[in-house]
Parts: C-alpha cells; sequence; structure tokens
DNA sequence: CTGAAAGCGCTTACAG
DNA sequence: CTGAAAGCGCTTACAG
C-alpha cells in the first residue's frame, strides 16, 4: 500500500493563495464578503491542492457538526427501508449529514454512540434511546424528535407519527360491517410499541361500537414478526379457538397469519379474512391481495427531519404531527377482486 | 425552549477528579496504564458530570474517525435494505459509526461528503463515486472497497461482488434444458452496470452452448425497475416480436414483466416464462411464484466491511471476493409448485 | 504511573 | 474587506 499522503490544511491553501487562513475559511464558508478576485485566488488554490476541509476541526471550531443522527431499533422488516428512505432524503436536503445508529432491543441505559457531542440533533424512533439518555438529552435544550413514540410525562419533546387508532379501528369496523365478522383476533405488536397499543385501542373501540364483546384469548402476540405471527395463529387454531377474521397488527404479521391458515387447510378470506397494517409492496401481490390500511412512513421520516431541523434553527415545533392513514380494501377481507 | 447547558469538558472531569486532563483521556481510552483508585476516582467523575467526550475533538486530536462511510446509489427497489443491513450489522460489529450518502445518479466530480476528512473508510456501492475521486482518494491510500464495481485500469481497490454471470447463465440453461425455451428476452439493468453487464454474458454464454443464435431485438432495457421493465416489455410485444421465455434482469423488473405479460393475457409460465435474479422476499409470494437466482447481498455488505477494516488496519486484503449465487426453482419458468 | 504542554485544523470575534 | 490570534476539546509524545 502506498503511504498515506498527508493532505494539505488550510494553511497551505492560504500560503498558496497569499492570504490568511481566516479569508480561505470565508470563502469556503460564505460567511463575510471577499474581493472577488481574491476569492478566485482562494477557489484555485484549493482546486490545485485538491483541499478539504477536515469535518472535525471544522466541528470543533464552529460547534455546529451539520450531522443528524436517526437511532432506531433493528433494521428489519418491510417497514424500514421507507422510514430510512424518507428520513435520508430530508435529512439531505436540509443540507445535513445522516449517521446511523441501530439498538438491539432494549437500549442499555449509557450515552449512545450519537447524542450532542456528534450531531446537532437526533431523531429516534419507539423506544431505541433510554428514558434517561431522553431526559437528559432533553434537559440540556439539545434537539430531539420522537417518531412513533409519545414523550414520558414532563418531556416536551415534539413527536411524529401515524394515525393508528382511526387507522385500526375503520378496518375493524369494515369487518364487522361489511362481512359480518364478529370473532376477530388481534395480534399485538412488540411489548411497548406505541403503534401496537394504539391499534389495540382502535380494535376494542371498533368492537364496543358495534355492540361486541371482547375476548381476551383472541388478543395475542404477532411481534410484528412473520414467524412469530405465525406460530401465536397456529397456536390459536391446535386450541380450537373459534375466530372468522384476523386483524394481524401489521403486513408483516398478516404474512405469517396468511402462512398458517393455509397450512392449516383455512382458505382466506371464506374461512377467516385476514387483513394487516401499513401497506407494504408485499400487500398487492400475495394471494389473495391483502386488505390492509396506508401508512405514510416515508412521510413520517421526512417530517420528523423538517421538525428536527426547526428545533436546530430555533423555530417554533408541532408538538404533534399525526399523519393520516387510509383503508385500502383488497381482497383478503373478502371483498371482491378490482375494488 | 431551555437554554442549551454548557456541556462539561475533559477539564471538568480532571479538575473534579484531581488528576490531569491526560490521565483522564488514558481511563477513558484504556490507552495506559491508571493506578486502579485513580481510575476509579476519573470513573466516578465522569459519571457525576455525565460527561461524553465531543467526537471531533477527539478525532482532531487522535486523527481517528472511528467511522466507515457508505456511499450508494439512490435508495431503491428491494435490494437496497439487505445491503445496508448487512453493512450496518458488520460496522457496528466492528466498532465503527456509519455515516450513509447516497447520490442520485451519475455523481458530480466533486469531492463527495464523505471521505479522508470525515471517515477512516469508504465502502462505494457500484458507480457512486466518480472516477476522479477514486482515483484522487486511492492515490492518497485511503481505505476503499467497492461493491458490484471493477475498479478501472490502474486502481488497486478490493472488491466485493457475487457471481454474476454464472448464476445467469445456469438459470436460462435452465429454461433451455428443461423447458425447451428458445427466444429468451433479456432486460439490461441501468447503464453502466456491472451487475446487468456480467448477467447478460451468462444469458450470452448459455445461449451460445445450446447452439442458439442471439436476436438483439429481444434485449431492452429493464433497468433493474419495475415500471421500466412492465413498458419495455409492453414495447416487444406491441412490436410483435416473437419469444417464449423473459431473463427480467433482477427481480424487481420480474415483477413489472408479471404485470406486462398479465395485461395482455399472457400466462405464465405456459406462454411465456419468466425468470429474475436477486430473490427478494416477493418472489416467493406473487403468483406465480418466481424463478430466480439468489443473490447474497446481506453477505456482501458484511464482506465488505470486513476487507475495509483489515485495510485500515493495514492487513492484507482479497483483490476480489466473489459470492457464490444459487439457482433457486420455483413455478414460474415452468416447474411444478412444490419443486 | 502521571503531568505539562504542544498540537490536531479549523472558525470567529476583534481590530484596523 | 482582511489579518493576527485566541480558542474549540481532546490526544500524545516527552520527561520524570
Amino acid at each position: 500500500m502506498r503511504p498515506v499522503a498527508k493532505s494539505p490544511t488550510i494553511i497551505d491553501v492560504a500560503r498558496l493563495a497569499g492570504v490568511s487562513t481566516a479569508t480561505v475559511s470565508r470563502v469556503i464558508n460564505g460567511t463575510s464578503a471577499v474581493v472577488p478576485e481574491t476569492a478566485e485566488r482562494v477557489r484555485l488554490a484549493i482546486q490545485e491542492l485538491r483541499f478539504v476541509p477536515r469535518s472535525a476541526a471544522q466541528v470543533l471550531a464552529s460547534r455546529k457538526t451539520n450531522t443528524l443522527g436517526l437511532i432506531l431499533t433493528e433494521i428489519r422488516g418491510a417497514f424500514f427501508p421507507h422510514l430510512l428512505r424518507g428520513v435520508e432524503a430530508a435529512t439531505r436536503a436540509a443540507g445535513y449529514q445522516l449517521l446511523i445508529y441501530t439498538v438491539s432491543d432494549i437500549p442499555a441505559d449509557r450515552p449512545t454512540l450519537l447524542g450532542e457531542h456528534n450531531t446537532d440533533g437526533l431523531l429516534v424512533f419507539t423506544s431505541s434511546l433510554s428514558l434517561n439518555e431522553l431526559q437528559r438529552l432533553s434537559a440540556t435544550g439539545f434537539p430531539l424528535v420522537l417518531m412513533h413514540q409519545t414523550p414520558s410525562d414532563g418531556l416536551e419533546i415534539p413527536m411524529v407519527t401515524i394515525e393508528n387508532k382511526d387507522g385500526a379501528e375503520r378496518l375493524v369496523s369494515h369487518l364487522i360491517e361489511s362481512h359480518g365478522r364478529r370473532r376477530i383476533v388481534f395480534l399485538r405488536g412488540p411489548a411497548g410499541h406505541e403503534d401496537s397499543a394504539w391499534r389495540e385501542r382502535g380494535y376494542r373501540e371498533a368492537l364496543a361500537a358495534h355492540g361486541l364483546p371482547v375476548d381476551e384469548r383472541l388478543i395475542t402476540l404477532g411481534d410484528f414478526d412473520e414467524v412469530t405471527a405465525g406460530a401465536s395463529l397456529q397456536r390459536l387454531l391446535q386450541a380450537g379457538i373459534d375466530f372468522d377474521a384476523v386483524f394481524a397488527g401489521d403486513d408483516d404479521s398478516a404474512i405469517g397469519v396468511f402462512r398458517a391458515l393455509k397450512a392449516a387447510g383455512r382458505s382466506i378470506p371464506q374461512d377467516v379474512a385476514v387483513v394487516g397494517f401499513d401497506d407494504v409492496q408485499l400487500a398487492s401481490y400475495i394471494t389473495p391481495t391483502l386488505t390492509t390500511v396506508r401508512a405514510p412512513i416515508e412521510e413520517v421520516g421526512r417530517e420528523a427531519v423538517r421538525q428536527l431541523k426547526r428545533l436546530i434553527d430555533g423555530q417554533p415545533v408541532e408538538p404533534l404531527t399525526l399523519l393520516p392513514t387510509e383503508l385500502v380494501i383488497r381482497e383478503s377481507c373478502g371483498c371482491p377482486a378490482g375494488h
């Protein structure tokens, strides 16, 4: 390997252009006017030396990192790429870099690798940051935006999420009203996952609104995961518990339900109607096509970045942004194809 | 908003613990032995002050960023999450942070936001970095690993990719040998995309090996994209060009082909056999299930990080890592279900 | 094992 | 409009 050539510094540029480093800095950052000819000389010197300012030095001197941090739970499921895409695009549009950090499950209560020391603000997905860290960061006034998670009492952190309850309620009501289903399974998401809690609430309210009792045996874990959901459903079948529909919690779980049902010889939607949540790509391709609720995940990412940027810039922010969801009727609920 | 509290520095910690900043630094980094009781005092002080070292200062002083950069073309398609997941996991396992930067299409020939000034090494997907930048970085001995792209002449940059040609050849041979197909469409990926070039080569060699002529009218653009692929196929149909199979270039394109064929009333695989490449999740769920080649994308990401780490550590690296692909026979080629 | 001090490469009041 | 110089907050030879 060739030896690492020592890269040029702002001093080299200043010398070559015959100016001070302050002037070079001004040309680079456009922080104050510089006589055009001088600026041109500096630009030429920069080009000739192929000078690129060291971020660390800029950050240290300016106390701005120009970097946004994204903390999320493990990259898994069909959900994540949409979120990331939105965050990435908006971050770039705002002129920031993106530092991503994923935590395996429940975060340890120690300073994360992302924080005030290396970012200008943090995007926190669900419970990927411990309450303690959240409190500490929040107390110092560090810009923070939560996604799909309500701030604990006393914490004033803006949050961006989707309308889960409404979506779930409309979905379950459709099952009841249009298809006469009365014994509807609900598959919960991961423990502590707020999306799941709200969807469950929508489920319960839909039942209540139609005078249907809640059978707690019909509520079990799907974990927003294909395998777990499939296993849970299989257990219900084996236990001989009677049901005529499944609200799978999310689309990934719905896939697992499809599998378990098909393996057990039950037909969808004749024997059991199945609905999901999210509207991932797969939803419109499986057989039967999946009735679900469209969640604007990419928009959540974009909007969260926008709020974070406002926070950083000291502008007023929305404490709560609730993005609308939309019922997507396909075949798995029992509606005819091409609805 | 509360005023931003000035966060503690290493000087505050040193003062509180009654030692020098050098000692604090040693405790934090474990760079040299410190008397246990002293170390404990320092740790206590760190905890009490909730001190977190500023990355910028550490980077500037140590000249190590502990950050890996990933440059890729726009986040799109079913391919990307797999790659990212592998990169992310391996980066974390190696104790690095990940900075992600996406470029829209053909990169402008100017220094990227990622480079020697803010990372210890760079992972470059396909042609997301201009040749000029690649040359400059490479010339300085900066650690670089390419993914799915062969370095230009003269550049000695390790590369990690998958066995495209073999996979494509086996796939097309299967169409010819097992299903008697002779007029096989090939849908190219984006211009300059090496995966596509190799797959085309596998396609041509398979035809040649079976004494079949190449009809250039059967080779057109799919762009590794559902919409483009669908449109291209529709054009072939309208032009009345005869074909009995389609090798779609990748799975996303195959989905588009499915759509176009179904819209035209052609049955798969009876009228036209369709095969893809990658084996994304969707492949096993669509109807008919998609015969394809499994590409170990996640492993590409992981392996690329491993090579980059070796480069950074000054260890010898593999100039070329070619990960094996595997034929996945399903129904869309004409094989019976449950093969 | 520990400390004093130089140095990493920028930015930014301040003065002119 | 420009420069001299202090300062950002760490790490790391060097000396002891």
